[in-house]
DNA sequence: CTATCAATTTCTCAATTAGCGAAATGATAG
DNA sequence: CTATCATTTCGCTAATTGAGAAATTGATAG
């Protein structure tokens, strides 16, 4: 009771976990796209990850070799839609979460292969264009 | 932005962070009150509510030799709120909370004076009623 | 079967934190 | 002014945690 209302506390108290929420709330994303988002090591990003699937806050998806991670939809927890939703309202206007949009934006625009085998250099030469990638599904499924 | 919500986010991430708001939630309470019904130390209690007060979830005021405690009414952050209403959502079923709501109703009982000479065992030869003094005010208000 | 690759786990390190005792603070009583 | 008392701050210890490097897992391709 008490315990299940600090891990999923702990889970969002975390300013990374807190912006891969946020990533998540516009769609499904694959492990090396949050990774290239927030610049942090793989292993980091695995292990946010893990935490924020412990407390119910996100569910996970295999495809090939890639794994896609999104909001989860059936709660795990009564406490987990509650604290989605209070990350849903706030940080409406947070300047690292709209950057972080952004950079999901030229992100969604690059195909999975060449993320995973470039890192974040693959956004290099990308024109800067605000509206281009809004809400739009990822663009680079595994298709071979 | 995001380090308010991580300072806010943090502040009710523990266990006793999370007792003490739920205290609160009934009305305003002394610290000694607060530290009896946590069975902690009183260096304890002031950290976490040091916390508190910074993440603007409660507030403060002193009268005499004593400092009282409630929930913040007028919001220092956006995400405080927010966090409060959580709070208040949840936990409505969690054996701690409750157990903790029944010690209240009993230090309730006990002038403050009594409370802070004695400290727990103040409560030693009480009754348990269980509606006995749920949300009523506090009766041990500072009279000389 | 072997090689490759994305993701995860393990390990270690540095930083943070809950807890309490002791000392400091701030207010009241004499 | 001095003593007393509730609360807070300081100093410390033990436990937790975010971060990344290295090793492991699990799946696909040849």
């Amino acid at each position: 009771m008490l315990e299940t209302f600090e891990i999923v506390a702990k889970a969002i108290a975390d300013p990374s976990r807190v912006r891969i929420v946020k990533l998540l709330a516009s769609g499904e994303l694959c492990v090396c796209q949050i990774t290239t988002v927030l610049g942090l090591a793989p292993a980091t990003i695995s292990k946010h990850l893990s935490a924020l699937k412990g407390a119910g806050l996100v569910q996970q998806r295999r495809e090939g070799k890639w794994v896609y991670y999104r909001l989860a939809d059936r709660p795990l927890n009564a406490d987990a839609p509650r604290f989605l939703a209070v990350v849903a309202d706030a940080l409406s206007d947070c300047p690292t979460i709209a950057e972080d949009r952004r950079v999901l934006a030229q992100v969604n625009r690059v195909p999975l292969q060449v993320l995973c085998d470039q890192g974040r250099s693959a956004l290099d030469g990308m024109i800067l264009n605000d509206d281009a990638g809004a809400v739009q599904p990822c663009c680079g499924r595994p298709s071979e």
